[in-house]
RNA sequence: GCUUGCGUGGCGGAAUUGGUAGACGCACAGCACUCAAAAUGCUGCGGUUUAUGACCAUGAGGGUUCGAUUCCCUCCGCAAGCACCA
């Protein structure tokens, strides 16, 4: 029987003493593979069921690559800084620096119980004053390039943690820690210009093996808009204002321009008569917090200034509103407003009563050439009563339409559609409810033989009563008037221009979309692109605007009045200008201090009063006493394991160049737009300055999926009872069953719900493998019989493993081991090949065989990876498919070497087919060489 | 609302340059071993049926094809991300 807790702990004894996973990292002899787990949080309550599965994903390969031959870097260390450690230790009551080793004690110990070939002498802790003396260079690096700014702007504020957040730590408001609110409030903070890497973040994207869903995050993220700027005169001052606008296209139907609360030159523009409604809209925005704001943006709210602005392009003048539906931070905290094609815009100016006016038309039908053009309607009548609507039915003539006309000369389009409706179906008592935006539409009219263009005008009306006087019809109108459901709408009113106009009417709300603009002067008759392109031109040309980028992505916010993490090694001088420290002068070591918590707002190095003064030069000083974010230390950890004891550099530039990049890099997705964007932001910057000697560090990205609770849900302390902790399942199952079942699951990157019986099952088929030796099942000579299916399960395994399918390669390494006990023997040479396959996944009971019952003396570990004949791989015969009609009607055993005219015939010849094909005419025969025939017949 | 994924037995999942749907495992049932149980080994296991066969079946409905889990369209459901970004 096999005891996996004596054995697991031997082995792991056995590696440690002998270095086993030691990397060489200056052997440059063989090919290198950099294999990488996002290092984790040492918190206080341990491993989670998480945390094995994707340290065992890159263990695999970390093994099957050694015995490949390859160098492999295999580190971990530790993310140690930070508020959730620091929010942890002041939970539990601890000091953060006791705790934070005491976790690390606690994680190690349980890391190593679950046998990971980690090379421990490479361990770092972003807390270890060697390691971050590099954060805070790197940090001193981007001050003197100026992406380290020292700025008043306004910040994410959370009143409970006590410190402001970046972007991407606060969700929907909350504080991604705690969920404690956050609001906007304005201080002097450290910020790093990660806007100013945007687009090479967003290029280098493309080029990466990462996860497509995750790419897209970042792109979101980022968020690149081309537009342009526009120069607006505020009339009868010398104040001007800028717009940002995706669609200057639109510009001739700017009905208003709207300026954030915030916006500098409300208050100078703002009229006296309007003077305490703007103030009294200013003063509850800025109460109002990021929750709040969101809560409330169903109703738009905004306060006219009294002053006007001069559309640039027409030189009409426009009121200009402040609403908080215009953010500060974003583009020039200005917009032009076009409600009839912006939603948004759209649904402030019904609210206000501001006009609306448009300048794209949609097009239906194909334009042609030579074209007439005419002006109509299209009615909709609704009657509420019976859900329906009033039709005409053209039978073979043009189908089913609503009512539709032409305006006649000195008629409005509304007084149109009254006579229409009136004439045609003789209803007279209706109600307009809405008119939809004009569609340009183009047809051939049969009875006149002649091409039609027509500018649409649409409306819905609601029948008021069944009031009605005799139809107006000429002599060759032959239609039926009817009345009918939605359903029947959809499905029988076949003609664009009717169905879109049924579907304006429906959904209201702005045209947003291509069209062709009118009342737009130079624009006019020209397409969306088109028309952005000669807009832009006309910009620049007349100086009152140009071509602009922007992007959603802020200014990473890069300080915590919080202890737990890095000091910012600036001084504050008392002339008034900042000194960053000399590199001699760093690490900045983080003081000691009994009380470590912030009061009233203030960062707790502010008590650190003997650290806080300072002298440089006669000058006095004092210290930044915040501290910098935990995406810090974590933003660059990856290039410090190459090299964790250099003192002079970050790491040796030649072991860089060797290393980088990360060839397989393996973590949660919900570091998506933090520590993967920051991370990709440091090294693009380190690569601009020469010291990394690759644009993007990490080549290949793959995110596990959660292991869930047995119910299916989140493990957590929602449901303590489903919460599996890894340390028990060593205890209970062993190290390699927890591995194993972790990789059976199902996919790596999918959630899987935890499985009590199905961990019994990796632990049985484990046990069913130690049978076969202690059994004495395995034999000396060569066992024939297993030669295919072995060369098929070392091919098959090597590929799953290349390409993280571990379910499958243990599939079919138990398929490889019920075929052995069908054969009840096996040779040594299968036995040792099946056993290096298996190695990798659990490593323990694997090494074990391979000493006690393979006589080796040497580890495993080294031993040189199986291969594969691909000749022994194939069979010489298969299961031949035969289809009638694409349905199975027989299967057939035969040679791989039939001809396509011996499988026909063959194919013929089974008796379920023949009485498919009885009394029936062949038409084709398809035939797929070594797999099917499929016979279709009439 | 927008973006990106996903939807297959009782359960986890397998199969995609379009070619036997359900590999492998769990659960379940039967047999062997045993005084018995556990452990172990072997066998069966999508549904219906008149059962060596036929029909139905990969969220629903349509399409392309000799043939669709795989490709295309519409809809439904679930998950994640974004959410007044001009």
């Amino acid at each position: 029987m096999y005891n996996f807790k004596e054995t697991e702990k031997k082995w792991q004894t056995y590696w440690e003493e002998n270095e086993t996973f030691k990397t060489d990292v200056w052997d440059f002899s063989k090919p290198k593979f950099y294999a990488l787990d996002m290092f984790p949080y040492p918190s206080g309550v341990g491993l989670h069921a998480g945390h094995p599965e994707g340290y065992t994903a890159t263990d695999i390969v970390t093994r099957m690559k050694k015995m490949q031959g390859y160098n492999v870097l295999h580190p971990m260390g530790w993310d140690a800084f930070g508020l959730p450690a620091e929010q942890y230790a002041i939970n539990t009551g601890n000091h953060p620096e006791q705790f934070t080793l005491d976790n690390i004690k606690t994680f190690k110990g349980q890391l190593k119980s679950l046998g990971f070939a980690y090379d421990w002498s490479r361990e770092i802790s972003t807390t270890n004053p060697t390691y971050y003396k590099w954060t805070q260079w790197i940090f001193k690096q981007l001050y003197l390039d100026g992406y380290a700014k020292y700025i008043d702007m306004p910040v994410n504020w959370c009143e409970e943690l006590g410190t402001v957040l970046s972007n991407d730590e606060v969700i929907d408001g909350k504080s991604e820690r705690g969920g404690y609110p956050v609001v906007r409030k304005n201080m002097k903070q450290w910020v790093m210009d990660i806007p100013a890497y945007a687009e090479k973040l967003l290029n280098n994207l493309d080029d990466l093996d990462w996860p497509e869903s995750t790419k897209e995050i970042q792109r979101n993220w980022i968020g690149k808009s081309v537009g342009a700027l526009v120069d607006f005169k505020v009339a009868n001052t010398h104040h001007t204002f800028t717009v940002f606008t995706t669609r200057c296209d639109t510009l001739f139907g700017a009905t208003y321009c709207v300026l954030s609360p915030e916006h500098k030159i409300v208050n100078e523009i703002t009229t006296e008569e309007q003077k305490e409604a703007i103030e009294e809209y200013q003063r509850i925005c800025a109460t109002k917090s990021e929750l709040e704001r969101t809560e409330l943006s169903k109703d738009k709210t905004g306060v006219f200034t009294g002053a006007y602005a001069i559309n640039p392009v027409n030189n009409k003048e426009i009121p200009i509103w402040i609403s908080d539906y215009v953010l500060a931070t974003y583009g020039t905290g200005a917009i032009m407003a076009v409600p009839a094609h912006d939603d948004r815009d759209y649904e402030f100016a019904k609210k206000f009563n501001i006009p609306i006016i448009q300048v794209l038309e949609e097009e239906t039908g194909e334009t042609k050439e030579n074209e007439s053009q005419k002006n109509s309607i299209v009615a909709i009548v609704h009657d509420q009563e019976t859900d329906q609507y009033l039709t005409i039915n053209w039978h073979q003539l043009g189908g089913r339409l609503f009512i539709g006309g032409t305006i006649k000369e000195g008629e409005t389009p509304l007084e149109c559609a009254f006579r229409e409706v009136a004439e045609e179906t003789g209803y007279t008592d209706i109600e307009q409810l809405k008119e939809t935006f004009k569609i340009r539409h183009h047809y051939y009219a049969h009875n006149k033989d002649k091409y039609f263009q027509i500018e649409c005008t649409g409306f819905l009306f609601e029948l008021k009563s069944h009031n009605k006087q005799t139809q107006n019809l000429d002599e060759d109108e032959a239609f039926d008037v009817e009345w009918v459901s939605k359903d029947i709408v959809l499905e029988e009113i076949k003609d664009a221009l009717h169905l879109k106009t049924f579907e304006y009417t429906e959904n209201g709300g702005a045209m947003t979309g291509d069209g062709i603009h009118i009342n737009s002067e130079f624009l006019n008759g020209l397409y969306k692109e088109e028309a952005i392109q000669k807009m832009i031109a006309w910009l620049e040309e007349h100086h009152v605007g140009k071509k602009q980028i922007n992007y959603r992505l802020r200014d990473w916010i890069f300080a915590r009045q919080r202890y737990w993490g890095e000091p910012v090694p600036i001084v504050h001088m008392e002339d008034e200008t900042d000194r960053v420290l000399e590199d001699e002068e760093l690490p900045l070591i983080l003081p000691k201090m009994d009380d470590y918590k912030g009061r009233n707002g203030k960062a707790p190095l502010e008590n650190a009063e003997e650290w806080k003064h300072v002298e440089i030069d006669g000058i006095e000083g004092i210290r930044e006493t915040s501290t910098m974010p935990g995406s810090a230390g974590s933003s660059w950890y990856f290039l410090r394991y190459i090299d964790p004891n250099n003192e002079d550099a970050i790491a040796d530039p030649e072991l860089l160049k060797h290393w980088l990049p990360v060839d397989l890099y393996v973590g949660g997705p919900e570091h998506a737009v933090g520590h993967l964007l920051y991370s990709r932001f440091w090294n693009e910057y380190l690569y601009d300055k020469g010291i990394v000697p690759v644009k993007e560090p990490f080549q290949k990205l793959v995110h596990q999926g959660m292991i869930l609770g047995a119910n299916g849900i989140k493990m957590g302390k929602r449901y303590p009872e489903y919460v599996v902790n890894p340390s028990d399942v060593v205890e209970s199952h062993g190290a390699d069953a927890l591995r194993l079942y972790e990789m059976f699951m199902g996919p790596l990157q999918a959630d899987k719900p935890w499985s009590q019986t199905g961990l019994d099952g990796s632990k049985k088929f484990l046990d069913r493998v130690y049978r076969i030796f202690e059994e004495g099942k395995m034999v000396e000579e060569t066992t024939p019989e297993l030669e295919k299916i072995y060369h098929q399960t070392v091919k098959k395994v090597t590929n799953d493993y290349e390409t993280l399918n571990f379910n499958t390669a243990i599939s079919q390494m138990m398929i490889f081991i019920n075929a052995v006990y069908k054969e009840d023997k096996i040779s040594r040479e299968y036995a040792e090949g099946f056993i290096q396959l298996l190695n990798p996944v659990c490593p323990h009971m694997t090494e074990e065989i391979w000493h006690t019952y393979l006589g080796h003396d040497e580890t495993i570990a080294v031993s040189t990876w199986p291969t594969y004949e691909e000749s022994k791989t194939v069979e010489d015969t298969y299961e031949m498919i035969v289809q009638v009609n694409g349905k199975v009607r027989g299967k057939i055993e035969v040679s791989t070497s039939t001809t396509k005219e011996e499988m026909e015939t063959l194919a013929k010849d089974i008796p379920n087919v023949k009485i498919h094909l009885e009394d029936k005419e062949i038409i084709k025969v398809i035939t797929v060489p070594k797999k099917l025939v499929n016979i279709v017949v009439k």
